[in-house]
DNA sequence: ATGCCTTACGCCGCCCGTAACCATG
DNA sequence: CATGGTTACGGGCGGCGTAAGGCAT
């Protein structure tokens, strides 16, 4: 009746790694035994999920992939928050952050966390902004901090891994980083919507990621002509000032930058959003330290 | 490693039910083995979940039911949606929808459904909001029709039961419906936040239930003087223009009332909106009816 | 011929039912 | 004392490993 979560974990494998052995020896099990588990999947599911030499998702199997992967998580977080509940408070913690919005946000204040939770070691981990919240549903991260789009007062938008609780930290304008001799930069404001056509830097792990651009306006423009890939905000400066795409970041990362032009992001109404996220009990730890970074 | 979903719908029917031996009936099950789910479960998560005699959550079995309801969904979700790929599309539609808004334009649409898909039979049912998401994921409806508030171009906000397609199928202001004589009837246009202390009715299966409208407002106002528990809104217009409160409804819903007045939702900017939720198949029967509705 | 997945088969361990036990109203 | 949860024990069954069997490259 109940599709079993080790025949899930099993297949989970098998299709990333692309290779029955190979999941087996990440597993621990034979390779027999993996074999088995596709096969008891697919008898009980009635299905092909896979195609065998070479080893490729099905229809199904990339459908149950999509619906495998956040059931394995949930199921962590399921164990790690309620063993959490039990588990004396640790003495550290461990933050994760979506570089580097959230990450600058996190310096300012760490002061207020330390202050507010002697802790003996705290660690700061910088994680694309995806793995974020399931990493803190299932225990990994004591604290998330997220950056992220969003128009003034709506919250951002978290993956679902299970009850978690979101607050937000900081708000600011976004701008649009021009090179100085750009026609737009002599401009107080900038409409986004006049610049989906423009030349953009995608740069996700150091500015807003141009996908998340596109949804929060409803378009299909924002492609990039070039993509960065590192969280140093500096290196993305130096691009976009030297004329090689526009980049959209949030106003303070863009503080005491000369050699190019920020301009404030005035419609749509869109703003730079910092949320910390933890597992939302009452008045453990973290809440206190998600409190003190509110604060 | 894994926690085992067979304990936790064990867990979940104890939790529901409040009795070992009911959720063994339930089940199938003796009552001893639902003591045994629920020991080895404790053991498993070193938690106490229940106490017993009378049964009653813990604070961890709390924390632990916010998880298992939602991932028995999911785990439901993923079978029906796999089995739901390989199996031939039935001469059958069921479709689920949130009363009565949604309803009214499944009423205006069915016509088209019926022409993009000749069915032996089709179903109706009338469900609350919270429930027709997991429905659609799990097989029950092959299409949901669910209302809601939102922002003009904001999607609404469905559970995450598994990858679902949503489609707007109407977008239409909101009104307040008041009593003839009322101070505020002469209005063009109504802030709500000026109506945050109110007196309303919640009517949450046949208006627009008042803690969404909290949500939507971010708001703690907008208490019930009087609750409303039925999905005709006939007794709720009756009950609004005699008085008793004031009622949110879509404007389409007071068309032809006489008795009492409706003023559009000026500030904030919310609507109402009707979406159509599938199980995303790229050209399955669902997603031609849901383009049918949209159309 | 050699990976690589599948099938056959036996053993171990888990899980459920029966039944005796115990606690509480 | 009765209702209802717990504990003890045994049998059946399912799952994993070993090993032999296809089947491509």
């Amino acid at each position: 009746m109940i599709v079993d979560p080790h025949l899930l974990r099993t297949f989970v494998a098998v299709a990333r790694l692309g290779s029955f052995s190979a999941a087996a020896r990440e597993l621990g099990y034979t390779q027999s035994a993996v074999s088995q588990h596709i096969a008891a999947l697919e008898a009980d599911l009635r299905a092909s999920l896979l195609r065998r030499r070479p080893v490729a998702l099905t229809d199904a199997g990339t459908r149950l992939l999509e619906h495998a992967e956040p059931l394995l998580l949930r199921l962590a977080a399921a164990r790690a928050d309620v063993t959490r509940l039990a588990a004396a408070p640790p003495a550290r913690l461990v933050v994760g952050a979506s570089a580097p919005a959230a990450t600058s946000v996190l310096a300012t204040r760490l002061a207020d966390v330390r202050a507010a939770w002697p802790l003996a070691a705290v660690t700061v981990r910088v994680l694309e902004r995806a793995v974020i919240a399931a990493r803190v549903a299932d225990g990994t991260l004591d604290l998330g901090l997220v950056d992220g789009i969003a128009a003034p007062t709506d919250p951002l938008h978290h993956p679902d891994v299970g009850p978690l609780t979101a607050l937000a930290v900081t708000q600011e304008p976004l701008v649009v980083l021009l090179p100085a001799g750009h026609p737009l930069s002599g401009r107080r404001g900038l409409h986004l919507t006049d610049l989906a056509d423009a030349r953009w830097i995608d740069a996700p792990d150091a500015a807003m990621p141009l996908d998340r651009l596109r949804i929060a306006c409803g378009s299909d423009g924002y492609r990039a002509s070039l993509r960065y890939e590192g969280t140093d905000v500096r290196g993305l400066i130096a691009l976009a000032t030297a004329g090689h795409g526009l980049a959209l970041l949030p106003e303070s990362a863009v503080e005491g930058t000369t050699t190019g032009v920020a301009v404030p992001v005035t419609a749509p109404r869109l703003t730079h959003r910092v949320e910390v996220l933890h597992g939302g009990l009452p008045a453990g730890p973290a809440a206190l330290l998600a409190a003190a970074l509110t604060g």
